[in-house]
DNA sequence: CAAAAAATGATGGACGTACCTCAAAAATAC
DNA sequence: GTATTTTTGAGGTACGTCCATCATTTTTTG
């Protein structure tokens, strides 16, 4: 005896396959008390619909745009390599997935490329993008066209998406802090604060938390103002030198976000000194090197490949209208020494 | 134009769609030349096989058995509500669990248990256990029935088991290690080692990882013999207390596997001094709490929802004689602070 | 109470694959 | 060359669900 299927609910309830069928697709022109027969006869039974077999009926296909940046960040050149790897597994069963990148540095680009996206040719789109007005007015028009919408790393909080596939960046800056406390040596030192850019949301609240567990739980350690190079290599090179020398004494460095080439390439040129303890974020070639090096103490990162997998899997369950299982989609701060590398 | 069907196949290979599927199932039959014009179409359209209409057009019901300990620790509790989590995601579609206990104490218990497996009513096999002779032949006997057998949390290296799901155990002792050193105040002073029991490879491994860490990378480190209370929390108390006595100036404490139950209570009467750095395995409510707590410093932890998944696909794999994403199956060895808490 | 509207039933063809049978064709053996 | 074996083709049914159509029943409306 196998699992329950549509007949025995239409039996069960006694009404036809056609009404089950109306039923559990939420068609029209069922009267509310033979609704209620069937899904009493559902909850009876445990019937849960085969999947797979009703994608194979539909014939589903789904297609999602992946809207990141093309900026030449070696997290974001992770980003989409598991987004690469991630359409070639079963949970991309049946949905075409267009990657769409846009421009780092004009917030416009964002905004024109999800203006020229097609509502009657999408399911859903996941985006990766600093929040503006702009783009809130394009998330409002897709999310009214239907479509799913999921920001991906970095929250748009009040844009109406329906999900955010991430870390808590707030909780992660607090890890990084912790860990900047703990590591110091004497849990005491100048700490300098490295940031692409303060404007990016998820830097804002890493830099919050960082700030915020240091202050009540290592008195000792005192926070240097942040500094910003906007990725620009020769900018960061000028800062860092510029901060050393104002304070030949920093004992720890975080970094806030993704331009950690810049930051290491310099800090091996000023030639830092071993117990110089470095925190960064997001596993890359780049930062796995460093931390097998012992030039990077630890690295804050998510894994990208589980983002990728849970923002399809969001995606696809919004457009179906299923609920998600919170829980598989709760993304990890995972903290990397050279020890756990994977 | 969608995904090539065995339609295609067929028309382009100019042979029937019996052939294409003789091919497809290695179904006898079929000259190799033949063969070879079918994976030559399958390669040349870049054909996947529908899994999910395949295994609906089989109507194929998997049954795997998990053997667990029946042992009381939260960390086995886990590890079952994961299973039973995972049981009902569309991972375990078509696929029937079921969980068999085993007697901890008893080691012919897991092999009675085995033995009474029979091949025919079962596909495959996970299996928690520490590795004896009597396991090896019975791991043998199901194998030789053509079924998959993965081992969990702890290997089976020389049973032949198809697949290893969990971490490398060694470098969870070596993280273990880094952060002992580093946490400890000075990077210095004496460490308790305390496991359940030295027999299972799992302890071992870690051990061995923690002590080659310490005294390579952290001199001043102490590491004492290590201690071993079988579970028993009267015992626990004891030698916790002898081991204070002996050496009040105890710095940090390493727990090696689960038994965390014992060792944080006794820790609690005994009302150790705050900067006692312990670090244990297995983020369970237990641990959790007592990392909210500060009373632990950090938790080495595997995602045991992870660990299940992967049991699950590679069981599945295994029985229909696919190859797996390996990247995917890796489990990681994760880090848990209070902050990065999920 | 009749007419219009809404709800339900009956049926059949998809979707992509598995698996079975029977007959026909091709390759091999003698 | 025939007899035998091996390989291939053709076609059908099934899996569980979706979806469309058309006929029929039930309910609502005026």
């Amino acid at each position: 005896m196998g699992k329950p299927t549509v007949h025995d609910i239409a039996r069960e309830a006694g009404v036809s396959l056609a009404t089950v069928d109306r039923v559990l697709n939420a068609r029209s022109g069922v009267r509310g008390q033979t609704v209620d027969k069937v899904q009493g006869a559902i909850r009876k039974l445990g019937f849960v619909r085969d999947m797979s077999a009703a994608n194979l009926a539909r014939s589903r296909e789904y297609t999602f745009a992946f809207v990141l940046p093309d900026s030449p960040s070696q997290f974001v050149s992770t980003l989409r390599a598991a987004l690469r790897d991630v359409a070639e597994t079963q949970i991309a069963d049946r949905t075409t997935i267009r990657l769409l990148p846009t421009a780092t540095q004009d917030p416009h680009a964002v905004v024109q490329v999800l203006a020229a996206i097609d509502p009657k040719r999408c399911d859903g789109v996941a985006i990766l993008a600093p929040e503006t007005p702009q783009l809130r007015d394009q998330v409002a028009r897709l999310k009214a066209a239907g479509l799913a919408v999921v920001a991906l790393v970095s929250d748009l909080p009040s844009s109406g998406r329906d999900h955010f596939v991430g870390i808590n960046n707030m909780a992660a800056g607090r890890t990084a802090g912790v860990l900047m406390g703990r590591f110091l040596p004497q849990n005491k030192g100048k700490v300098l604060v490295v940031a692409a850019s303060m404007l990016a949301r998820d830097s804002i609240e890493r830099r919050g938390g960082f700030g915020a567990v240091l202050a009540s739980d290592f008195p000792r350690v005192k926070v240097l103002p942040s500094v910003e190079a906007h990725d620009d290599p020769d900018r960061m090179a000028l800062i860092l030198r510029a901060a050393f020398a104002a304070h030949p004494d920093i004992a720890g460095i975080y970094a806030l976000a993704s331009g950690n080439q810049a930051l290491l390439k310099t800090l091996a040129d000023i030639g830092h000194c071993d117990d110089l303890v470095v925190i960064v974020h997001e596993l890359t070639p780049m930062t796995r090197t460093a931390l097998e090096q012992g030039r990077v103490a630890a690295v804050i990162t998510q894994d990208v490949g589980h983002l990728m997998r849970s923002a399809l899997r969001i995606l696809r369950a919004r457009s179906d209208g299923l609920d998600i299982v919170p829980d598989q989609e709760r993304i990890r701060i995972e903290i990397m020494l050279r020890e756990n590398l994977p």
